[in-house]
DNA sequence: ATTGTCACG
DNA sequence: ACGTACGTGACAATG
C-alpha cells in the first residue's frame, strides 16, 4: 500500500473522440425513451472508462473546442470549411458528455478561439516542463495533428477503428510509421495536406516523398530553402504550391502556451459524485455492460456490478390464512397483479399475486378459497384506503369484476405513468420497464435444487409475486418521472379514473343486429362478384385485383397507363391515383376495380365484425389508453371507431350497431368542429374566436372573413377551399397537399393559404410559435399538460424534421381535444352515477361518445350528457354539442 | 414481418 | 432536388 504510483496525466479530445463515436455508432441503437440521442454519449464515455481502467492516470483533463471559430479561420477562412455543419444530434449531446465528466469529477477545459488541441498542447507542454514530477503524459486523441506532441513521455492515442481500438504512438512507432519523428510530423503534414482541415498538400507528393525530404535535407525549413534542388515532376509541384506548404505549417502548429488558468496540479482526479453519475447514468438508460463498466472503474468494489433480478420473499398462502396476512399488511401500499384471463366482455381470476415494498409476497390462489378467504380478499380490494399499485389495471379490473369483486383505491398505474412520461413507445411490456427504469431483470431465478420436482405451479405464483414487486417498485420510479414531466393531474385526476369506464363499455358492448349485418354481407358479396366478373371480362382473363403486383402489370404494362406516383415496390394503385387516371381515361377496368374495391373493402368490414358478436349478442371492443402518443384512444378487436359513415353505402353499417333489450334507443353527442375551437383558444386570434361566438355555420363565417364577402355571399366554393383549410390547419398542411385535397393547383393552394393567414394573423402566430417552442424544449404540450418529445424537431435529415414540425403542429390541437373529451368521459360518468339514470355510456369514437338510452330517459340524458360535455373545459369558445337519438347508431347520427 | 390500401376522427 | 397533412387499426398479399 506505500508504494507510490508514477504519477500520469491523461489528456483527452473531447470533441474529436465523441464526433468519431457519433459517426461509428448507429444513432437508432442509442437514444433513450424520450428520443435523446445518446450514441456519442455513449462512445465517448466507453473510450473514457476504458482508459481509465487500462491506463490508472492520477490526472485527467478534457478538452473541447468552444466554436468552430479560431485564429486559424481567422487567418485562413478555408481552414475546416469543408466539413458539414455539426448535426444538432451531436451538440445536444456535448452537454450530457460534460454533466458525465462532472459526476466523475474529471476536469474539461475551453479555450476561446482556440481548438481543444492547443489545450492539450498547452497542457503536455507544462507537465514535461517539470522534470522532476516524472509526470507521464497520455494524449487520447481523434485527431492527428496531436502527434507533434509525442516524446518519451507522452504518448497519444490514437482510435482505430470505431471507439474500441486503440493505436499507441510513440516516438518508435511514430518514426516507423511514418518516417519522421514526431516534432517533425506536422512538416510532413504540412506537405502532404490535410483533407479534414481542407488544407491543400502538394499535389503528387505523399507521405513517403515528404518524409524522404525532410530526412534528406533535415527539416522542412531547409527543403523550402533547398526547393530548387529537388528534381523532376515533383520538385516542380513543391514550388508551385510552396505557400499552400508554408500556411499549412503555420496552421498546424499547435499553441503551446495558452494561459489556461489551470495546472496540471489541479487535475488531481478526485472522488467521484456517485448519485449524480448514477441519476445520469439512469437518465443516459445506459445499463448491462456500459453501466457495469462504469461503476467498476470509477468506484471499483462499491456498486455490485451485477445487477440482481426482482426477488420476493413468499409462497401460495394456505387455505384460510389470507386473512391474516391482509390483516398484517395493513395500510401499507400493495403490488397486486392478477392472474386469469379477460376480454370480450368477460373475465375470471385464477390467482393474485401481492408483493410489498420489503419484498415480502404472498400468492393466493382464487380457484382453492375457503369462504372466510374470499371475504377477506373481496373486502381488501374493495377498500378505498388499503392502496394498490397495479400495471395495466384495465384487464385486472375487468378480470376482478367477472368475479364478483369491485376494486378501489388503486393508487398508481404503472402503465399509465410510463406512457405519459414517454408516450411515443410501441408498449409498456412490465419487463421492459423494469430494465429500463428499475435496471432489473424481470425473470424467475430457476429452482437450482437438483432433488426438487420440477413445480410449475410454484413458478407460475413466483412469477406473479415478481410482477406484483416490480409493479410496486416501479410505480416508486415512474411517480418521480411523471412529477418531472408535470403529468401527475392527467395521470391521477384524467387517466386512472378513466380506466373503470373504459372497463364499463368494454364490458357493457354494444348491441348488434346480426341478421341486418348478414343481409348486408350477402348484398355486399354480390355485388363483389358482379364487379369482378365484369373487370375480367374488360381485359379477357381472371387475376387476383387485390394484388398491387398484378394489377400494376395490368394497368401500366397491358392497357398502358400513365405511371402513377411510385411507391417502394413499384407505382402507387391506390384509390386517390386511379381515380386520377380514370378522368383522363376513364377504361370500363380501371371503373370496374375502384367499385370493387369499394364493395369488397364493406363486405371485409361486415365479416370482420360478424366474427367479433358475442353470445350476449353485442361486440365488446377493447379500448386502449396506451397506444396513441396524442393522447387519443384506439379500439381494437374490432376497431369501432373506423366504423364507415362518409358514403351512404357505408353508413347501412350503422344500421347494424342498435339498442339493446330492455333500453331505448342510442344516443350519440359529438363535440362540433373540437380542433378548431381548440385552435381558436390557444391562438387566441380575435377573428376566430369571434367566428365561433356568433353561433353560426363556422366554415362560411371563416370563408367570408377571409374572401371579405357577406356571410350571405359565400359561394360553396368558397366554403369548401375554407374548409379543407380548416381542417388542414392541424396537420401542419402544405400548398401541395391542399391542392391535392382540392384538386386545384399548388400556386392557388398557395394563394388561398396566404389569404388565410393574413386573415387569422393569431392562427399563423401561434403554430409558428408552436413549433420554436418545441424545438427549444423538446416537446409540445396539451392544455391539461400532456407531453410529446419531438426530437427530430432539430435533425438534420429535412424529411424527419419537417415530419417532427408537422407532428408539433398537430399534437397539442389532437392531444388537448383528447384530454377534453376524456374530461368529459369522467364528468359524464360521475353525473350519470349520481343522477340514478340507468343509461350507460359504449363508445367515444375520438370527439364522440354514444350512449344506451334507458326507458324514458332520452330528455334527462340529453340534458345531462350536454351540461357536462359543455362544461368539459373553460376555452374562450363556446364547446357546441349535436346530440341525436334513434334505433340504430345510423338513426341516432340524424 | 412488411407493404399497400383504406376505413375513421 | 425532393417529397408532400396528423393520429389510428384491419386485412390481404407478399417476402
Amino acid at each position: 500500500m506505500t508504494e507510490t504510483t508514477r504519477p500520469r496525466l491523461l489528456l483527452l479530445d473531447g470533441h474529436s473522440l465523441a464526433y468519431r463515436a457519433f459517426f461509428a455508432l448507429p444513432v437508432e441503437n442509442f437514444s433513450t425513451a424520450t428520443g435523446q440521442n445518446t450514441n456519442a454519449v455513449y462512445g465517448f464515455t466507453s473510450m473514457l472508462v476504458n482508459v481509465l481502467r487500462d491506463e490508472q492516470p492520477t490526472h485527467v483533463a478534457v478538452a473541447f473546442d468552444v466554436s468552430r471559430q479560431t485564429f486559424r479561420t481567422e487567418e485562413y477562412a478555408e481552414y475546416k470549411a469543408k466539413r458539414n455543419k455539426t448535426p444538432s444530434e451531436f451538440s445536444s449531446q456535448l452537454p450530457l458528455i460534460e454533466r458525465m465528466l462532472d459526476s466523475f469529477s474529471i476536469r474539461y477545459i475551453k479555450y476561446p478561439g482556440y481548438e481543444a488541441d492547443d489545450i492539450i498542447a498547452t497542457l503536455v507542454t507544462q507537465a514535461l516542463a517539470d522534470e522532476t514530477s516524472g509526470l507521464e503524459v497520455l494524449i487520447l486523441t481523434g485527431d492527428r495533428d496531436s502527434i507533434q506532441l509525442v516524446t518519451e513521455r507522452s504518448t497519444v492515442l490514437y482510435p482505430m477503428r470505431g471507439v474500441s481500438d486503440l493505436s499507441r504512438m510513440t516516438p518508435a512507432f511514430v518514426e516507423d510509421k511514418y518516417g519522421v519523428p514526431p516534432h517533425r510530423y506536422p512538416e510532413l503534414a504540412a506537405i502532404v495536406g490535410e483533407q479534414s482541415d481542407n488544407l491543400p498538400g502538394v499535389p503528387g507528393v505523399g507521405a513517403g516523398f515528404a518524409a524522404k525530404w525532410i530526412n534528406t535535407y533535415d527539416g522542412l525549413d531547409n527543403v523550402i530553402a533547398q526547393a530548387d534542388k529537388i528534381t523532376g515532376k515533383k520538385g516542380e509541384a513543391f514550388r508551385e504550391h510552396l505557400g499552400d506548404v508554408i500556411r499549412n505549417r503555420r496552421l498546424n502548429a499547435l499553441v503551446r502556451d495558452l494561459d489556461l488558468g489551470v495546472r496540471v496540479d489541479d487535475l488531481v482526479l478526485g472522488e467521484w459524485d456517485r448519485s449524480s453519475a448514477l441519476e445520469l447514468l439512469d437518465e443516459l438508460e445506459f445499463r448491462g455492460e456500459l453501466r457495469t463498466r462504469i461503476l467498476d472503474v470509477v468506484a471499483p468494489g462499491e456498486d455490485a456490478p451485477v445487477e440482481p433480478g426482482i426477488e420476493v420473499d413468499g409462497t401460495t398462502l394456505a387455505h384460510d390464512t389470507v386473512a391474516a396476512w391482509l390483516a398484517e399488511v395493513g395500510d401499507a401500499t400493495v403490488g397486486l397483479s392478477v392472474r386469469g384471463s379477460w376480454g370480450s366482455g368477460t373475465g375470471r381470476v385464477t390467482g393474485l399475486a401481492l408483493a410489498l415494498a420489503d419484498g415480502r409476497a404472498a400468492y393466493v390462489d382464487v380457484e382453492a378459497m375457503s369462504v372466510d378467504d374470499d371475504a377477506a380478499v373481496a373486502a381488501w380490494l374493495s377498500d378505498p384506503s388499503r392502496p394498490k399499485v397495479l400495471h395495466d389495471a384495465k384487464g385486472p379490473l375487468l378480470a376482478l369484476t367477472a368475479q364478483g369483486w369491485s376494486l378501489a383505491g388503486v393508487v398508481e398505474d404503472t402503465a399509465l405513468a410510463a406512457y405519459l412520461v414517454a408516450p411515443d413507445q410501441r408498449s409498456y411490456d412490465l419487463a421492459d420497464l423494469s430494465l429500463r427504469y428499475l435496471h432489473r431483470e424481470l425473470t424467475v431465478a430457476e429452482d437450482d435444487d437438483q432433488g426438487m420436482l420440477f413445480d410449475e405451479d410454484a413458478n407460475l405464483s413466483q412469477a406473479a409475486m415478481v410482477q406484483a414487486r416490480a409493479a410496486l417498485d416501479l410505480s416508486a420510479e415512474l411517480a418521480d418521472e411523471v412529477e418531472k414531466a408535470g403529468g401527475r393531474g392527467l395521470l391521477t385526476d384524467v387517466e386512472m379514473p378513466l380506466v373503470g369506464i373504459l372497463a364499463g363499455m368494454e364490458q357493457t358492448g354494444i348491441a348488434v343486429d346480426i341478421e341486418h349485418l348478414e343481409g348486408l354481407e350477402s348484398h355486399f358479396g354480390d355485388l363483389v362478384r358482379e364487379e369482378a366478373e365484369a373487370a375480367y371480362a374488360v381485359i379477357g382473363r381472371e387475376i387476383n385485383l387485390g394484388s398491387p403486383k398484378q394489377l400494376q402489370v395490368i394497368l401500366f404494362d397491358e392497357l398502358g397507363m400513365p405511371k402513377t406516383k411510385r411507391t417502394k415496390t413499384g407505382y402507387t394503385t391506390d384509390a386517390d391515383a386511379l381515380q386520377k387516371l380514370a378522368t383522363t381515361n376513364p377504361h370500363p377496368f380501371l371503373l370496374h376495380l375502384l367499385r370493387h374495391r369499394e364493395v369488397i373493402r364493406l363486405r371485409q368490414t361486415i365479416e370482420g365484425l360478424l366474427k367479433t358478436v358475442q353470445p350476449d349478442g353485442r361486440i365488446h371492443t377493447t379500448f386502449h389508453q396506451t397506444i396513441a402518443a396524442t393522447g387519443r384512444l384506439s379500439s381494437t378487436d374490432p376497431n369501432l371507431q373506423n366504423i364507415p359513415v362518409r358514403t351512404e353505402e357505408g353508413r347501412r353499417i350503422r344500421e347494424s350497431f342498435v339498442v339493446g333489450d330492455g333500453y331505448d334507443s342510442l344516443m350519440t353527442a359529438d363535440y362540433s368542429q373540437i380542433e378548431m375551437r381548440i385552435m381558436a383558444h390557444l391562438s387566441e386570434d380575435a377573428l376566430l374566436i369571434e367566428a365561433f361566438r356568433t353561433g353560426r355555420d363556422f366554415h362560411a363565417e371563416t370563408a367570408s372573413r377571409v374572401f371579405d364577402v357577406a356571410p350571405e355571399d359565400v359561394t360553396p366554393e368558397m366554403r369548401a377551399k375554407i374548409k379543407a383549410m380548416n381542417y388542414g390547419l392541424a396537420y401542419g398542411l402544405s400548398a401541395f397537399g391542399l391542392s391535392q385535397q382540392l384538386g386545384i393547383d399548388p400556386g392557388e393552394a398557395s394563394g388561398l393559404m396566404t389569404e388565410y393567414f393574413e386573415t387569422f394573423g393569431g392562427i399563423r402566430d401561434y403554430l409558428t410559435g408552436v413549433v420554436d417552442e418545441a424545438r427549444r424544449t423538446g416537446f409540445t404540450e396539451t392544455i391539461m399538460g400532456r407531453r410529446r418529445y419531438l426530437p427530430d424537431l432539430t435533425s438534420d435529415n429535412r424529411m424527419r424534421r419537417e415530419g417532427a414540425e408537422r407532428m408539433a403542429l398537430n399534437a397539442p390541437i389532437q392531444g388537448s381535444a383528447a384530454d377534453l373529451i376524456k374530461v368529459a368521459m369522467l364528468r359524464t360518468d360521475t353525473a350519470l352515477r349520481g343522477s340514478g339514470l340507468r343509461s350507460r355510456m359504449l363508445l367515444q369514437v375520438h370527439d364522440e361518445l354514444v350512449f344506451e338510452v334507458a326507458d324514458g330517459e332520452s330528455e334527462a340524458l340529453e340534458v345531462l350528457v350536454r351540461e357536462q360535455m359543455a362544461g368539459a373545459a373553460d376555452l374562450t369558445v363556446p364547446l357546441d354539442v349535436s346530440v341525436g337519438t334513434g334505433r340504430s347508431w345510423h338513426e341516432a347520427a340524424h
